[in-house]
DNA sequence: AGCCACATTGAATGGCCGTTCAGCAATTTA
DNA sequence: TAAATTGCTGAACGGCCATTCAATGTGGCT
């Protein structure tokens, strides 16, 4: 979405020849994402971003070279915004490991982040992940830096909890519950929303440090 | 994988013609789920099913007309696959509700239903699932029955808890926790085993219900 | 104004894949 | 054994789609 811009103008228009080659690379970003929510992954095509985007049927291979580069740019923009995304929430917690973790839990709901749109192109891309590795490695079960500082802050509370249980458990629970919730989110949307996966997710959280997360 | 027989000998053997059309099509499908764990969705092809059936080039419209009929089959017969095991686990657990749903839980992870190839197939159409009416409804993120189930057993669990929660929230989460720990074995298999994940569930029971899945 | 650099276009190309179907061969029936 | 039935084959067809590239148009520069 946002762009950096880089025209003396300082600000982008995105109509005509001015756009700018990052502009005209997100633009096709973006509309890569709608059709993967739209047709699936198997059903995008190169005529169809193009249309979306309103332009011309050449123009992924100019600014990608090749449909692969393009599907590939548009995990990686997935990815690093994600990561961004939980990056900064934990940066603004403060250093309190307790707060650090429910910050980490909100920014999977965040609404820049959490779109129905994005949600069924993350789950495009696990479809085919298994069988490239390219894929595989930018999904990589969301983020390696993730896991190990949710496994981190877990064993910082655990060691204060009275059930320590396996901290390491609670931590790859966790992980596996946000995904679980994203993916139930883009398979039946209409029993699951934004502020019920949050809730689940916050339950667990207090089920499973009671002492760190009262109930109110 | 086992087929009703119908010949005579009831006993069908694969070689030749001599194989039933109900054998060929499970053949058809078990090639298929190799092929769709090996090259994704996307990837799988006609030529690509029937060189792993080992049969010719035709096959597959001869006994399902189409792809689109052959991939809605083989999602078919993992959905009743799944139902089936998870049913008669339940019906093997008696008529206690805490037994229930812990049968319920290690059923996810039974070596019949949780392969690798199995795994892998059922991720290829949840990625295709939103553009897909027929695969929708077919994931149905599970089953709804399944989901019932669970519901009404956390409800009659929690009723005499002492942490009450919100048992359907509970019940939210742990088909959430679920369907991410098959996910998440699915990406990184190296990561997290079938025990591992067993585990990881069971510790969910502990802390959602400590009263009724005490440690050991 | 005139030129240059280059972003963009869209028709042409070639390959891949689902589908068809006429023919073949194995099995069954007469 | 001959005929009939039927599972099966694989070459041929047609459509779709990624890719290419010569032509076009636009903005920036002198």
């Amino acid at each position: 979405m946002a762009v950096a811009a880089k025209s003396k103008t300082d600000v982008d228009d995105n109509k005509g020849r001015k756009a700018s080659k990052e502009f005209r690379r997100q633009q096709l970003i973006d509309a890569t994402i709608d059709c993967l929510a739209e047709f699936g992954y198997s059903a995008t095509t190169l005529a169809g971003v193009s249309d979306r985007a309103g332009l011309s049927r050449g123009i992924v291979n100019f600014h990608f070279e090749s449909k692969e580069n393009l599907l590939i740019a548009t995990l990686q923009f997935l990815a690093d915004e994600y990561a961004a995304n939980w990056k900064d929430a934990v940066a603004k917690a403060g250093d309190n490991p307790v707060e650090q973790l429910r910050a980490l839990v909100h920014a999977d709901f965040n609404r820049t982040v959490n779109t129905r749109r994005k949600l069924a192109a993350w789950c495009a891309f696990w479809g085919e992940a298994r069988s490239r590795p390219t894929y595989n490695a930018l999904c990589g079960a969301r983020d390696a830096a993730y896991q190990e500082l949710v496994r981190k802050l877990c064993r910082q509370i655990a060691r204060e909890a009275r059930h320590p249980g396996d901290s390491d458990i609670i931590a790859l629970s966790l992980d596996s519950l946000l995904e679980g919730l994203w993916l139930r989110m883009m398979l039946a949307p209409q029993d699951i929303k934004l502020d019920l996966a949050r809730e689940a997710a916050m339950e667990f959280l207090r089920n499973a440090f009671p002492n760190h997360y009262p109930r109110e």
